[in-house]
RNA sequence: GGAGGAUUAGCUCAGUGGGAGAGCACUUGCUUGACGUGCAAGGGGUCGGUGGUUCGAAUCCGCCAUUCUCCA
């Protein structure tokens, strides 16, 4: 026995995941177990994982590492995400630093820039992985521009093209001027921001009168092409068919009507922008009005801003509000909230541009998904929120101008365009590159070798739990079922397991900005992996956040030091000996052993039951209750008599139980805290695997004592109550007490059976238990249903005090009775509760009547006393 | 505007039809040979408000309040 008295958290967890990984534990393929799949959400290669990540992977590793005890193939498929934009915006910066750029490179020296890049950052990534003691499958690592996956990739842009489901056309899409690229709708983040809302005054072209016009974005002005009022406005309706000018400038613009303005909002009267806005976009597609842009990509105003050119988009304004102010164009100006997307990248105010882009036809797909999507969401709750979005789905624009990512298989020549794989001679290939969720969406089966048959896919598809957060079930879940849905005809997984966010002590989102973030490497270093890992999927309900506090990581580091002690104290009896000697002999069985193995069984079932579940919390805490509340405080200050006392078969019984039930507890913790599990485990001497990772799930073994762990539970009570004594009349536990219990035969033979322990716990002068006993001295007392216990302590005991504390007492029990008999005379409750709640009604009221009784003895007795 | 979450002990949170729970904090005592990062005992809550369903509601339903989030 050399273990040392205090968990060493570093001492466990070096060197451990390289042997388990040198050993093969993590490989699947075993063909003769049923197969279960959980791939991995993969991480952008941008650079480290945080604590959401370290959350997000411990639960598909408790998942797994169950799993896989249980007897089943576990595959848990690990990878790493390309991640488009980030990871582009980072290898831009490094060039910078190094005074060049990607356009000084040109697009192959780029990127090999990012091949080199996503090497060093996959490493990085493996190393936590190690740390976090992950269970994947390395032979099965994918990345999404491996080849096979961007085969996928192609493949599918290509079906979907054949179908008529993706489109390419000149659209309004959400332009993000700092990356200059395209994004979808969900990468935009609307906020609400106080603006202003400008009237301006739109001098008609023939001078008679001007158009008072509302925006909140003036420097739209150059990229007008009408005005527009509703054909309802009779104020106005003169003005339809006459032009007028766009301020400051000699440029004419028509007045148009359209049913779409909306009278209330500002003057009633609007400016058309049909390359600036969706609406606007439209409205010129309905009048076929022309479509100038009036800025460049980045954002700066062009050629049609005329002495505006150059400025960006914000100064512009500012300068343009200025000069038409004091050209006694601007009216007025209005403080006015409004929605203003960011762009979800790089937090820049996304600019609606009018451009050509590549388009997915969402309807036939989320129609699909809708219907035939077999995904049971874990929160249930979860899966309206995917079924919402899915009904009022948009198209999915899903080309980017970036260079790192799956460039999109379609070809030019001229006017023409071809799609495919076999352009033919003279076509160049469209420059872009697709959204990166676009492979993500084809993950579940990209990796296991799709669109080939392989015996991978045809093994592990379609998986059986996705583990994510619930910020990304419209980027990536909704896409990976309609996706598998679409390619492969089947939902990609069958449960989803959605948790929450990770927030700091005050409740805040962790971000760079704020500088409140948490490295799981730094909480490993401090506290440990398995501590980190233990906290993290044990400490909030399914689909809740969880607030990160380190007092409860301390909380969780402590209790496995005390499992560690425990192993200590065990092993120390146990250690090195003969393996055949842990055979439990159920005749040898001791009170103490029926109960611990009766809670044992009760316990295993419950915590199955709330593994099955996903309620880790709650599996969690029932094991912590049986580990420490039971096993620990009740069985092994028990058993530590036994072992010095007891005869040899009884040591050896009590050895054999201690060893049983502590390696299936270590068992049904090893997948939260798999490194300290496995370091005891190698230690036990009744180890049933070369590893707790590859050894079997606890199953149902023990017969229950219903009977014998009611009759223990009595003795607990009964010692609590004398050790309540003890303490309130300040009785150190050295000073020796006599203790005189008042009970019927088969609980004073209960007593009898458990002598040593009331001594060792109690440290009685005397022990007397009689059916009826009568004090001629002064005695506190403790009643309950099955005992009366009374220590006398002379000049300690105060008549009154006691009178009072008894008068309490009755009160409780009154309350109780009144509750109970309420309840059972009331018919409607004896005819309709089930016969169980009735029965136990019934036993409750006989117990508290006979409580009753001695406490209304006790009261005489105390006030003729006085 | 729509949807959802949260509201339970001083703090952070579980529980979810049938006697209010945990961790931390707090009080008292303890050199009990596994653990003082521990042991023993204890104090502390009209489970946000209100109405309803039910024999019975912290738990289910309606409304209100406060707060957070997502969508438009």
């Amino acid at each position: 026995m050399n273990m040392p008295k205090k968990y060493h958290h570093k001492t466990v967890e070096t060197g451990r995941y390289a042997a388990w990984k040198r050993r093969g534990y993590f490989k699947s393929g075993d063909a003769d177990k049923p197969p279960f799949t959980i791939v991995i959400p993969p991480p952008n290669v941008t650079g480290k994982l945080h604590l959401g990540h370290a959350w997000d992977n411990t639960l598909q590793d408790i998942l797994i590492r169950r799993k896989r005890m249980q007897g089943f193939d576990a595959l848990y498929l690990p990878g790493m995400d390309h991640a488009g934009i980030a990871t582009q915006a980072k290898i831009d910066e490094r060039l910078r630093e190094r005074g060049t750029s990607r356009f000084e490179l040109g697009r192959e020296g780029f990127l090999n820039e990012a091949w080199a890049w996503k090497e060093e950052y996959a490493e990085h990534i493996r190393e936590q992985w190690a740390a976090l003691g992950l269970s994947v499958d390395y032979e099965h690592e994918r990345f999404t521009l491996d080849e096979g996956l961007s085969a996928a990739v192609n493949e599918v842009f290509i079906r979907l093209h054949e179908k008529g489901l993706i489109y390419r056309k000149e659209r309004i899409i959400n332009w993000d001027i700092e990356a200059k690229t395209a994004l979808s709708n969900i990468e935009v983040e609307h906020k609400e921001l106080e603006g202003a809302l400008y009237y301006v005054k739109y001098p008609l072209e023939d001078g008679s009168d001007h158009v008072l016009i509302a925006t909140t974005r003036p420097e739209t002005m150059f990229g007008d092409t009408a005005l527009m009022i509703h054909p309802d406005d009779d104020e106005r309706r003169h003005l339809i068919g006459k032009k007028a000018f766009i301020p400051g400038t000699r440029v004419a613009i028509p007045i148009i009507e359209d049913a779409i303005v909306d009278r209330a909002f500002g003057t009633g009267a609007v400016k058309v922008t049909p390359a600036h806005d969706p609406n606007d976009f439209e409205v010129g597609e309905r009048h076929d009005l022309p479509m100038p842009l009036c800025m460049h990509e980045d954002g700066t105003m062009n050629e049609r801003a005329h002495r505006y050119e150059g400025l960006n988009r914000f100064a512009c304004r500012q300068r343009l509000i200025d000069d038409l102010n004091h050209a006694g164009l601007l009216v007025k100006t209005e403080k006015h909230v409004h929605s203003v997307g960011h762009s979800e990248r790089t937090g820049v105010v996304v600019e609606p541009r009018l451009s050509m882009q590549w388009f997915v036809d969402m309807t036939p797909l989320a129609e699909k998904a809708l219907s035939d999507s077999t995904a049971a969401f874990v929160p249930p709750r979860f899966e309206k929120i995917f079924r919402r979005w899915m009904e009022n789905i948009q198209d999915w624009c899903i080309s980017r101008q970036l260079w790192w990512g799956h460039r999109i298989p379609a070809y030019y020549k001229g006017e023409d365009i071809y799609v495919g794989n076999n352009p033919p001679e003279g076509y160049t290939q469209d420059e872009d590159v697709l959204d990166t969720w676009f492979s993500s969406a084809l993950w579940p089966f990209s990796t296991l070798g799709w669109p080939e048959r392989t015996e991978a896919y045809q093994r592990y598809y379609p998986t059986d739990v996705m583990v994510t957060g619930y910020d990304i079930i419209f980027f990536w879940v909704a896409r990976m079922i309609f996706q598998g849905l679409e390619f492969t005809g089947k939902t990609p997984f069958k449960h989803v397991l959605i948790h929450g966010l990770i927030r700091d002590d005050q409740g805040r989102k962790m971000s760079k900005s704020l500088g409140n973030g948490v490295d799981p490497m730094d909480v490993r270093e401090a506290y440990g992996m398995d501590t980190l890992r233990y906290y993290l999927t044990t400490n909030s309900a399914p689909g809740q956040d969880l607030r990160f506090e380190f007092d409860k990581v301390e909380s969780s580091w402590n209790y496995i030091n005390k499992i560690w002690n425990i192993s200590r104290f065990i092993l120390m009896h146990v250690e090195g000996d003969d393996a055949q000697s842990f055979t439990i002999n159920d005749d040898a069985l001791t009170l103490k052993d029926k109960w611990i193995l009766t809670l044992y069984e009760e316990t295993l079932e419950r915590v199955d039951e709330l593994y099955e579940r996903f309620e880790f919390g709650e599996a969690a805490k029932k094991l912590y209750t049986f580990i420490w509340d039971e096993f620990a405080s009740w069985y092994i200050e028990a058993a530590k008599l036994t072992l010095q006392q007891g005869d040899a078969e009884i040591v050896r019984n009590t050895k054999a139980i201690v060893a049983t039930v502590w390696r299936d507890m270590l068992k049904l913790l090893h997948p939260f805290m798999p490194f300290v599990t496995d370091a005891i485990y190698e230690r036990l001497p009744n180890k049933d695997a070369e590893a707790i990772m590859i050894s079997p799930w606890p199953t149902s073994r023990f017969t229950k004592h219903p009977r014998d762990a009611r009759a223990f539970e009595t003795m607990k009570t009964l010692i609590g109550r004398v050790r309540n004594i003890r303490n309130e009349y300040h009785v150190p536990p050295s000073k020796p007490i006599d203790i005189r219990v008042e009970a019927a035969a088969d609980v004073r033979d209960t007593m009898h059976r458990i002598r040593d322990f009331i001594d060792r716990t109690l440290n009685p002068a005397s022990f007397n238990a009689a059916d009826k006993i009568t004090h001629d001295d002064e005695v506190i007392t403790a009643t309950e249903a099955a005992f009366t216990v009374s220590v006398p302590l002379g000049s300690l005991v105060d008549i009154d005090a006691e009178i009072t504390k008894t008068k309490e007492a009755i009160e409780r029990v009154d309350k109780e009775i009144a509750r109970a008999q309420g309840m059972l005379s009331n018919p409607n409750f004896v005819e309709k509760a089930p016969a169980t709640k009735v029965e136990e009604e019934r036993r409750k009221l006989e117990d508290y009547k006979a409580q009753q009784a001695k406490l209304k003895n006790r009261l005489d007795t105390l006030e003729s006393h006085v």
